[in-house]
DNA sequence: ATACAAGTTA
DNA sequence: TAACTTGTAT
């Protein structure tokens, strides 16, 4: 850890080393540390920092929608609703929103880096959701009821204090408290909402949005709207959520009124995937992030630890023992306290640490030792030359698996320690018949390269003097579009944005660049390019065009600069 | 079994009790009497064997023409072909049979339950697929090839002479060798064909059709244009079908010419997904059932149980061993060659029981013991009282397992990367940074490989109603809109049905986003995801459309010249 | 190739 | 609750 916050801090780096870094860093750092850093964000002007990375792509979402904020005022989210459950009561800020998603969008594009007040104030996540906890005025936190019985055998859910971690099974309904210290006043407690946002607690797919498993989404049709949330609540006022821009789910429901003489409120989530579903989550870790807001303001957060699983009970267990071993090697004075609270007789009640006011298990936090997101692999901060290697096998992975060996693929894959580079540098291997087919797929592929090398700004200079079969766009935008004129698929516009979006303006780019060959090329062409449009681009594009020498399977890497 | 034969014999049924019952005759009554019953359909008339090509799926096509004909008669198949391989060569039937596949799909529908001759008449399966080994007056069989290394630690295959099983990962491919006895006359030679389907081995799922998981099916895009096919062939003129009125898949391949000097012919196959898949499969035993068919008869066939793993090797001496133990409880005296056979020594290279006059290994039907397809599950033959709990089991398995492994997505192809072929084509490697940039140049790649496939005069055709900017995109998808407005889609009806909600949102982003140029994506995409609708006609028209793939098919040869 | 992980079955 | 199955990680 000590080594990458050093490398961190280098500055006058290129774009792309910078990403590269800021990847860099998220693996090796550790919790701790990672959290001073967002704080420091969250504290900083705007404008940026954007080099400190943590989350070099949150910076400059958040700042986005802290424009769009402003230019509309209110405007809080830049998520859309999938739907509402709700029956009935749509707040005239939701109503707001989605209104406007357009302009929200339009903002984005143009924003893209400008300066804000904090990331904090603007509900949405940014690329990269904060995982910190931030009780704020209110000392907002998230408890779980006490566990009734004592000695369940198949419980369906329970909490370890030792992990600060909820074991659940699929689908079971949970409770879950809604600790607030001062209850706001009635008059603006209608304008305070929760909302909930699940993120992998693994820096290495913080950016990745996190969904249900398409089998699940295909075999498991309940008629639920927002069948591609993870998380769902059964408060009908709540109000599922994808951001158009990001894709990623989210949910909001209003803030309830504590029962009389309660400083709570209960509300109650279930979870539509395992953790370990194959084409979702995929065996990666999760945090449900927990905001109290208001307006565009985040008022409070609050980070859980959550595992669904067949066998909460088996896996709690099995966990506690793990994470036990793991604190013996590290402090040799904890081992026992771990081994007395995790390893069995906690595992069907709620345990110690219980606050004091409320009957509740709050989750970390109040614990003494317990904390937050735990940092479990020790290796993470190993070295770089590993990394090298890693890519390599990722290449052998394709090859036979099933396809959802963990990870390849989009995420760099665990985390846990070893290495890693950056999340967006995963690299595939495509093969192809016919140096023809090579060559053009060799030179689209340098051209997207090196669009990242091209400022925005001549980018959108580009697309503006682009005709209009060029548009380009990413899928936001249209969707946008299509918000603007009728909300009603927000759902589905909004859950499909995962990675498209940017491969669609890529595209286009692209595109143009290819417009030269043979039909096939023509045709891609055509649909990117529009005739050669603007400049910088295209120039740029054909520049790398570069043939290769002939070897067949020698991977020849075209890596750009 | 005693009980069940009596239930199943109740008359006066409605529809629904009729199916009922009919799956459950199924059920209970061994393979000897569904043989005997086969037989006599075999024995049955024909109708017409009109077509002696070389392009068995000119053939299928011909035959739907020929139905809609008749109206109602002799409907031999049922089967709409979801995408043509063959390259080139269109035949004028094929064009005839393209305008009237509207007609051919209502012939379908309607013709469902009618009454007709026989089903093995007709060349499609109905509702129960036959899997009874028939040599027939060919000799009809199918065989592996003996397994190269001796000892290999990670086989991507083995078979077990002992369970007469065989045992491999997903998307390997493997060499089948089809043997025939004596050899057609090379005038009516082409007017046979190998059609293959994939069934579950238990009663209990003989009706339910064998489809691949909507994880892989969703995550794991190739681009190939029957994604939700278990069963592939490399084989270039595979024809892959999938019944209107069943929605059961199958493939269709030409009888090829065996290599002088040999009695087989040698196809290259591979599965699409475990056998433990969580959304489909689903733990579930299957039978690929193979078929040598001419025109609407159906002159042998062969049933071959296999198992797709993540570890051949390890599961075949697990099941051998369990298999031993049964049969030791069962028959004593066997015992001990169950040991000695299965167990280890054989696991590697083929063993024993290799049938004389070729090389290669013959599943079963030859072997001493080893019955065709072994009623593996005790509890299958045991009282209704388990069976009832075997559907219920069922049952709960479709709903929630967890599945798969996740995550690469597209990438995972790639078979060996080792290997590569190269026939007229050297195959280049392209390595990419990021996986946004890599799934666009896969379909960007897929398309110029599609394109291929594309007769000219539809590309120039296609070129003259492009607009300036080209704004068309992908060679074939671009086909498929042009050729009918409406027919888009047929393939993906018989594939999409089951889990349209994901392909259509992935669809939908990339056409919504970049209508304009997002070809490759919508084109796929819509292919995929039509409405059933339009059937027939849709389906002829995009039989061309397949993608291809990279394989390496250096290492087996394929069979046809 | 071995060991682990985790849903499923008994 | 224990054991098994089976894909995945090391
Ligand atoms: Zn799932
Ligand atoms: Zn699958």
């Amino acid at each position: 850890m000590s080594q990458t916050s050093n490398s961190s801090l280098e500055p006058g780096l290129s774009q792309e080393t910078f990403n590269d870094l800021f990847n860099t860093i998220g693996q090796y750092i550790n919790p701790q540390d990672l959290q001073g850093i967002q704080t420091d964000y969250q504290m900083a002007s705007p404008s940026l920092h954007m080099v400190d990375e943590n989350m070099h792509e949150n910076l400059e979402l958040k700042l986005e929608c802290v424009n769009v904020q402003r230019h509309e005022q209110g405007e809080f989210s830049s998520y859309i609703p999938d739907q509402n459950f709700s029956q009935g009561s749509y707040k005239p800020e939701e109503i707001a929103v989605k209104q406007h998603p357009i302009v929200c969008k339009q903002e984005h594009l143009s924003n893209g880096l400008k300066s804000s007040p904090s990331p904090e104030q603007s509900s949405p996540q940014p690329l990269i959701v904060s995982n910190t906890d931030f009780p704020g005025r209110y000392c907002f936190d998230i408890g779980y009821e006490e566990e009734k019985v004592p000695v369940t055998k198949s419980v369906h859910w329970t909490y370890s204090p030792y992990l600060d971690k909820l074991f659940l099974k699929m689908r079971v309904i949970v409770p879950f408290r809604i600790k607030l210290q001062g209850y706001p006043s009635p008059q603006t407690a209608s304008a305070h909402f929760i909302r909930a946002v699940v993120i992998y607690r693994q820096p290495e797919y913080y950016r990745e949005n996190v969904e249900r498993c398409p089998n699940h989404i295909t075999k498991h049709k309940d008629g639920h709207h927002a069948p591609k949330h993870l998380l769902r609540c059964e408060n009908p006022q709540t109000t599922y959520v994808t951001c158009p821009v990001t894709g990623r789910h989210c949910l909001t429901i209003p803030l309830g009124e504590p029962q009389a003489g309660s400083d709570f409120v209960t509300e109650m989530f279930q979870f539509m995937c395992f953790n370990s579903c194959p084409g979702g989550l995929n065996r990666r870790p999760i945090l449900v992030i927990f905001t109290l807001e208001c307006g565009n303001q985040v008022l409070g957060r609050k980070a859980l630890n959550i595992r669904v699983c067949a066998c909460p009970g088996r896996d709690r267990t099995s966990e506690e023992k793990t994470e036990s071993k793991k604190r013996s090697n590290n402090n040799n004075c904890l081992v026992s306290q771990v081994e007395a609270q995790g390893s069995q007789p906690e595992r069907t009640s709620t345990p110690n640490t219980t606050p004091p006011s409320t009957p509740q298990v709050s989750s970390s936090s109040s614990g003494p030792h317990t904390p937050p997101p735990p940092a479990e692999e020790p290796s993470a901060s190993t070295s770089d030359g590993k990394q090298m290697p890693r890519l390599i096998k990722k290449r052998s992975y394709p090859f036979m698996s099933s396809g959802f060996e963990v990870r390849q693929l989009n995420v760099d894959r665990i985390p846990f320690n070893k290495k890693q580079k950056t999340q967006d540098e995963e690299v595939f291997t495509i093969q192809v018949k016919g140096r023809e087919k090579y060559e053009l797929l060799l030179k689209i592929k340098e051209s997207l390269d090196l669009m990242d090398l091209v400022p925005q700004a001549q980018i959108d200079k580009y697309r503006q003097s682009c005709p209009p079969c060029g548009r380009l766009k990413n899928s936001q935008n249209m969707q946008h579009s299509e918000n603007g004129e009728s909300q009603n698929s927000n759902d589905s516009q909004a859950d499909e944005v995962d990675g498209p979006s940017q491969s669609f303006s890529q595209l286009s780019r692209s595109d143009s660049g290819s417009s030269y060959h043979s039909p096939t090329s023509s045709q891609q062409s055509t649909g990117s390019g529009g005739g050669g449009g603007g400049a910088g681009i295209n120039a740029v594009r054909f520049t790398l065009r570069r043939t290769l020498s002939l070897e067949k399977k020698g991977h020849f890497h075209v890596g750009i600069p």
